[in-house]
DNA sequence: CAGATATTTCAGTTGACACTTACGTAAGTA
DNA sequence: TACTTACGTAAGTGTCAACTGAAATATCTG
């Protein structure tokens, strides 16, 4: 379905607010995850540290250990990756158009389909 | 939590891989939902369905009637504002900055916080 | 009106996800 | 060594989201 790598996780999780919120925490100032997590009075430091998991493995934010504590920031790159996305994916012409000619293709075949709603799965 | 409105369900629909072909799919073109649906061979046109009223409650799509047909096309002013959004969000500065301060300013309090792992829930 | 077509909507299931509490662990400190 | 600090991880819970199959709605057509 042409997921470009990485691009799933991001947008996930970036689609939660505190996770936004935290991004943007670390944006330029590195922390150490209590202070990240005091930020956020609503939810258990537990919770904060499963979001900075999320982040880390859509690789929206790096972690540097620093004696017990663990140092975030946030990495631009990702986040630059994203924007590039956003820019290209839906103008990415050529493919669209043999897409949607196909989908019209498919569409116009199936003049005796089944009463059910159910999906084509033509094997 | 300055939320944007609008943001969060732009970025759920767009967190859905599907949705996201949809959008494609309709970017230049404007397209029936049956010849969207029959795009996608492994589900059912009720999903696609259920699809398009979130990319339309998101506003990401717009809805014409045809006769029995209903027509959709990308609204290319909501993409627009949300790529507005990624690029201020994070580098606003100001804001920022204030709520780090606070953050380690509340940390700081907290030296003798109870044993459990509660949030502080301070009335 | 009866039927066909295009599409949404409803009800129910399953899995993902945000969350909590409790526990584990690694690194400093008395 | 024992204690504390700073975290992650495990297990369980409630809610929400994606899906299917069936029924409902709206429009055209004979």
């Amino acid at each position: 379905m042409l997921t470009i790598r990485g691009v799933d996780s991001a947008l996930k999780a970036l689609a939660e607010p505190r996770r936004r919120e935290i991004l943007r925490l670390v944006w330029t100032t590195e922390l150490p995850a209590t202070t990240i997590a005091s930020h956020f009075a609503e939810v258990t430091r537990s919770a904060i540290s499963q979001h900075l998991a999320v982040l880390r493995e859509a690789r929206l934010v790096s972690e540097r250990r620093d004696g017990t504590r663990r140092l975030y920031r946030a990495d631009h790159r990702e986040m630059a990756r994203l924007r590039e996305f956003l820019d290209r994916y839906w103008t990415d012409g050529l493919l669209r158009l043999r897409d949607v000619a196909e989908a019209g293709e498919r569409a116009h075949d199936q003049q005796d389909r089944p009463q059910t709603d159910q999906p084509d799965k033509e094997h």
